[in-house]
DNA sequence: GATGAATGAGTGTTCATTCAT
DNA sequence: GATGAATGAACACTCATTCAT
């Protein structure tokens, strides 16, 4: 679950034991879920601390507070997302393929994290700045990539930006729909086509 | 405001006077704005009822809690929010005229009740009935008619549902990103205008 | 205990039921028994809450957090004992006669109200502003009178601050040793005559 | 600063090395600082160890806990107030001389550490043992040297344990005012000087 | 119909102290 | 001799809700 988690290895400016760092690491696992399961406010220091299984100071040996482990979940799930997407993308061999494969990756995340998609949105009043710091960064990922394709004449002109959030909401309301709250683990075959297709038209490829 | 709010006339089966009417109505309004401002945990009641103008015990006779207010704002912006888009599009020719007209409302709309916005995001974990009554509601709506549009020829085949909940998260993303976090009262034109190249995309439409 | 307290008709602009002042009363003098029996660091809102009957949500109808209610309380004694010791000096003849009437009183309030005793050495850290106004506020009763006595020849010339705040240590560090220490509800004769002893010789009165 | 520290060989039993004894001597100075600056019970064992450069665990090889640090730095600086006070009255000629001298050496130290004027008036409900000790050991030195004054006939007659302790507040509060509330390394000559003809007066010494 | 005082369970957070390394 | 991770009881404070008036 944590392979791509970049593990800081100090806090404020103290080293961390190894014994230190496993601890932070559970805690962060811990919060992951009770996030998830409770979202931001019903998620006590109480209950992470218990599901992490230490007491309640242990958490502030590591977090300043509630609202820095949800920051630092926040950026570490972003990480984890966006190179999810990328890996996927890079064995795609058209533009719309790679934007396929991307969506895959993120439904599937998206299954495997609820936290992620839960807590995003609560973050407008926990955390704005990282609910920013979420949205941008994905898109800032995609218009890149879409500005290139389109100068290849893969994708079909339009402004980039714009095509990238509309991706992304599109990415979001099928995950939260048939992923969410289906409880299942992937979209259905057929949906996972339809959106294909809905994504080739957007990106002005031939269905 | 409050001009398409369906008004009860009774609480726990008690008749409403016409003073109670207006205090009920009061409560709503000021709900709305805190709500909107704070968002749903920081809005205590009592800044609610300050923000009404009358005492902690009044909202206790309207209301049977603090989620009951939530739920009946949420259905109260839901109405109203799928009444204004349904008078806009009714407007338009074309099913991808229409489409946009309904947009540009939706887009007005969440401009007008910033509440909306911030508040859906928020329900996850405070009322999923009412998160999903409110997306159910809104492509409900859609579907019928992008579905007499396919069969009309007038967009091309795709799943109406899966069509549906895409052009709901563009909608969200796009509205969140150019209205909510900048602040502004409509979308820029050129954004706009770049939405629009996207849906009729999406619809199958020519550009 | 509480005849002289100015009681205040209302709390953050709202006014005050009669219910209401009582309970704010209740709480005070709560605040002053534990606050004289633990300090202020011991001093928990719980514990004064309990002592006043009253749930821990009620103390802030009334407070605004432990701080505001101690400096309340310090004004309050303030107020009282400035008001003994006038009262008491207001009977003496001479100006020798007043200081003694007065030092008697401050004494018996120092017995009766250990709080202010025990409190005010902590204040330093608690609030210094209060701290400084209580001192401040008794020596600049003293001061007044002492500068007119000078001036009717009655006490020996000297800077009437110096003189006061000289007076005031006395005051101090006697009432701790032979009231506070002791457990006793006045000083002993023999102390209280020779403490008029070194009055008079400050005052420069005949002996 | 350290020099009249009497420093202990062994802790609960155990000989300290040399190390160990640096050690401890750098916990008892950042203690006196902290507890100077923040109070006693802000003062943490965190911001203590910090200032002293060494970890939480190690400032239990020394001290049994906060309060034993606390009454070994006021025994501490009992010694060096008494010493600094006797040492300057040994240069008077007169009684009152002495006193004099004695008084200013104990205004310059109470400018040098303010840890022992604001943690005295602490002590009250930290260690009243302590608080005890300290006013008693300054007494204790004065009562004495003013008994047999009065027997030469250099002070008038009166209770030398009463004076004592007046002089005692005198000082205190002087202190207070004039050295640290206006944060000052002396007291202003002219309130010296003041200090000094009550003091003369109390002494029934010619002014 | 309206009030607002009272409630008490719950929150996030602190900190003196212990102990395995 | 020194460390610093872990502890857990305690704290000040908040707020949705109740109910007597």
């Amino acid at each position: 679950m944590s392979e791509v988690v970049a593990t800081p290895t100090s806090v404020d400016g103290r080293a961390l034991s190894k014994r230190g760092l496993k601890t932070r690491a559970r805690l962060l696992e811990a919060a992951e879920q009770v996030f998830a399961e409770l979202g931001y406010h019903d998620a006590s220091i109480v209950k992470i601390t218990e599901a992490a299984g230490c007491a309640q100071g242990t958490f502030y040996q590591y977090f300043c507070g509630k609202k820095e482990i949800f920051e630092e979940l926040m950026r570490d799930l972003n990480r984890r997302v966006r190179h999810a997407m990328t890996e996927a993308a890079a064995q795609g061999e058209t533009r719309a393929a790679q934007e396929q494969l991307g969506f895959q990756a993120f439904f599937r995340f998206t299954a495997e994290h609820r936290a992620l998609y839960r807590i995003i949105r609560q973050a407008e009043f926990v955390s704005p700045e990282i609910l920013h710091y979420h949205y941008d960064k994905i898109t800032e990922g995609y218009v890149e990539g879409l500005r290139q394709a389109m100068e290849h004449g893969d994708v079909a002109e339009v402004d980039p930006e714009v095509l990238a959030w509309a991706l992304m909401g599109i990415g979001e309301l099928i995950g939260m729909k048939w992923i969410l709250w289906d409880g299942r683990d992937e979209l259905p075959p057929e949906v996972l086509a339809q959106v294909g297709t809905l994504i080739r038209r957007l990106l002005g490829a031939p269905e």
